[in-house]
DNA sequence: TGTACATCAGTGAACGCGCGTTCACTGATGTAC
DNA sequence: TGTACATCAGTGAACGCGCGTTCACTGATGTAC
């Protein structure tokens, strides 16, 4: 990270994230190709080295984002392990993590508008970070008597759709949205009583 | 409708319709009050008489929104009484279905950054449409015994989130994004499941 | 170790574009008498 | 019923701006001999 002249050193990883910086900030409309270059201090042609143009360096964030997002729903399911529920609900707060601590890879992959299809890397390392909750699931749902156990996929749909509601209307700090809970609380709460619907926990064990 | 000269008859709401259509095409950051006056047959100067610029114009489309919105809440609600189990399912369904019919709506109000508190008629409306869906859950509330029952606006959080998940991660038809369920079907089950979790619906009903 | 040269990674000027917004204006409408 | 006039709702030209992108260029680096 030392002050160099006329060759940056490692422009392609700086531009990456100034644009999640700003991307956080300003959500994915704020951001700038213009604005990510002056913040790497660089001149916007200079981007063009690196990227095809602005929607391939958006691209970049987004897979570097589900590269994390993988890594770390892998590792929250491990950790949470042998017990197939505690590795699920662990993974359940890994997701709520991320948002917070990588908003913008968070926002570069989910509102961003950039399809996971562009590239494949893409494609693959999406399918990956999808894949860690789609087994959790699976494993999970062993557990069901198999005339009332919903697919497994369809378990992994209902719990994304619920950490993603959380993060979209509770985690965000919007001026004067005020959130009634806690958004980690209420995620939690959410799923243990889905997974109470599902027979997973019993009715009175207060976990 | 007729065609007009020099004036319009009804700019304003020609205005909003445009964009609405153009939201609902091209997402926020896609509309453009220049192309909203094109598509209403006006010069963009001509939007300035009803509004006092874009923002404003994208508000107005959100405000309209909540005030569909809480209208077929409140109709959904009371067409599922008197059960109150029923009547709660109802305005669950009536959000997806609002979300599909409505898509600038939606996208206008949840999507465009657009603070609800930007103006009070906005709060107020907005407030309405979060108020009947407090209130279903507050009354199905009633039937969980004091001890274990949360919150009745954690409740409605809940479905609120899972909901909101739904629609944006899966009844979206993004290129590429297959969804696994229909949404409907899928956020039917997660809310069944998440009724049976508190207890609303016995383990082996399968409604 | 020194020199020539190919390659690489930046610059900086320029472009065309569409945007939101302003302004003085004018055509159309409605109302008073 | 007709005329004068105020008010309203549009026009159209112009603005400054920042954007993404291109291009010929040049300074820095690395390598062959």
């Amino acid at each position: 990270m030392a002050k160099r002249g006329y060759h940056h050193g490692n422009l392609r990883q700086a531009l990456v994230d100034a644009a999640l910086d700003l991307i956080a900030e300003r959500g994915p409309t704020g951001f700038t190709l213009t604005e990510a270059a002056k913040a790497a201090g660089v001149t916007p042609a200079a981007v063009y080295r690196h990227f095809e143009g602005r929607e391939d360096l958006i691209a970049e964030a987004a897979r570097q984002g589900y590269e994390i997002f993988a890594d770390l729903m892998e590792y929250a399911y491990d950790s949470g392990r042998p017990s197939a529920l505690t590795a699920f609900l662990a993974t359940g707060r890994a997701y709520l993590a991320f948002a917070r601590k990588y908003p913008g890879h968070y926002v570069a992959m989910f509102e961003s508008g950039i399809s996971v299809n562009r590239n494949p890397d893409l494609a693959r390392v999406s399918a990956r970070a999808r894949s860690v909750l789609e087994e959790a699931a699976r494993k999970l749902s062993q557990h069901i008597p198999p005339g009332k156990r919903p697919p497994a996929t369809m378990v992994s749909a209902h719990i994304w759709a619920m950490s993603h509601g959380v993060v979209e209307l509770f985690a965000r700090s919007g001026p004067g949205t005020q959130a009634p809970f806690p958004p980690e609380d209420l995620l939690e709460a959410g799923i243990g009583i889905y997974l109470r619907g599902l027979g997973l926990i019993p009715p009175d064990d207060p976990t």
